[in-house]
DNA sequence: GTCTATATTTAGATAGAC
DNA sequence: GTCTATCTAAATATAGAC
């Protein structure tokens, strides 16, 4: 680690702060509807200034991506440190982080059919480096589990893969949080459970508890 | 049914080749990047005569999705009729469908956060009609294939729909699509796989065949 | 490096002749 | 109803003063 002047530490600072607010816009609103006036603004800066740290919108997104892939490592490094932890229960925790990510507001929503943004987010080193280290790191833990027999052997481990990737932007997550029915804990649990056990659910369990739904409802809101 | 003037059927055709030219479009580039030029040129009009037919780029993407539903309520019906089939193949059936419309580049792309997209879509009386029919038939076959057993008892019926109505906009199926490794068919069979059990499969069932993917990959793009 | 003010481009929407 | 030509608004990006 080089030490950092003042200059460069505020500089630092500052990008971290328009980093942090790229992410919330881009969650919120996606690529196409967020502005760069809306990111200056909310960072509280020139959109002249900006474009002195990133050159283009697609830079901004980019940037934002690598910051959460960040987060991601930061999660799979301390689950690869406990050696107590199944790899197919990595794999359920890496997703669960993802969800929480997404319901929470911090996880950009970019249109994967944006050839100029495909672009830009190959050219970034940082972010490539980074979404390949986890791509391996959830590479060995797949395979580690489909040895193991916990993962379905028919599927391929690139579609695993992906779908896995697939639960940071899930639809059915923001239209479930938009309801207002359910709190944030049981959307995240019915997201992963049905990405790992699907809409059938495990043949072999016996059957569920006869309220399978008591304290899961948001209070107040309660259907009829 | 109403006897429709020889001018009034050419309108028609012309309102259907709109229609269907938005829907490929949509499909293609998604909504933001679809510009109202690009389909003016596709349908081979003006400009100015598609506003004559649709008074804004929202009500194109509205009617696009209304004419999805058409053909999805069709599929329903003809699964409906035929009483041999069990309720959760219906769904299965009916999820296999929007998978195979989103993969062959028919189904429109839209992206849920624009705001002024969904005031158009809610205004749609058209759309809405039949996206409640359609809601309401598959409502009533996951209550059925509930109480049968076939589906999660954990998951409330809305989870299980919403779920199915995000089949037709599954990312993992567009990046295996672009990979060029797989057949259509076995990324739909994946897709649908991954839905109704997940990425562990049925633990009841046993060991898969010693070479599930035989046949199922491009000839002159196997992996080494 | 940061700001205000401006340039440029793109795409949604429309005027008016036919 | 259809076309050509045009208007307008919005948003990316930049110039130039400090």
């Amino acid at each position: 680690m080089k030490k950092l002047t003042l200059a460069e530490k505020v500089y630092q600072v500052r990008e971290d702060a328009i980093v942090a607010a790229v992410n919330r816009l881009l969650a919120e609103k996606g690529f196409d509807l967020m502005t760069v006036d809306a990111v200056a603004a909310e960072v509280g800066i020139g959109k002249a200034s900006l474009y002195k740290h990133f050159s283009s919108k697609e830079d901004l997104a980019s940037a934002a991506m690598a910051f959460v892939l960040q987060g991601a490592l930061t999660h799979a490094a301390e689950l690869a440190a406990d050696p107590s932890i199944e790899d197919i229960d990595r794999l359920r925790s890496l997703a669960r982080w993802a969800v929480q990510r997404q319901i929470s507001g911090e996880m950009p929503a970019l249109p994967a059919q944006n050839p100029s943004l495909r672009e830009a987010m190959t050219r970034d080193k940082v972010y490539m480096d980074r979404l390949m280290q986890l791509s391996d790191q959830l590479g060995q833990w797949i395979e580690s589990a489909l040895a193991a027999g916990a993962l379905e052997r028919s599927l391929p481990p690139e579609v695993t893969l992906y779908s896995l990737f697939a639960k940071g932007c899930d639809p059915v997550v923001s239209i479930l949080k938009a309801m207002g029915t359910y709190t944030d804990e049981q959307i995240v649990d019915w997201a992963v459970q049905t990405c790992f056990t699907g809409l059938c659910g495990s043949p072999a369990r016996d059957a569920a508890p006869p309220q399978a739904d008591a304290g899961t409802r948001k209070a107040g809101k309660r259907s009829p």
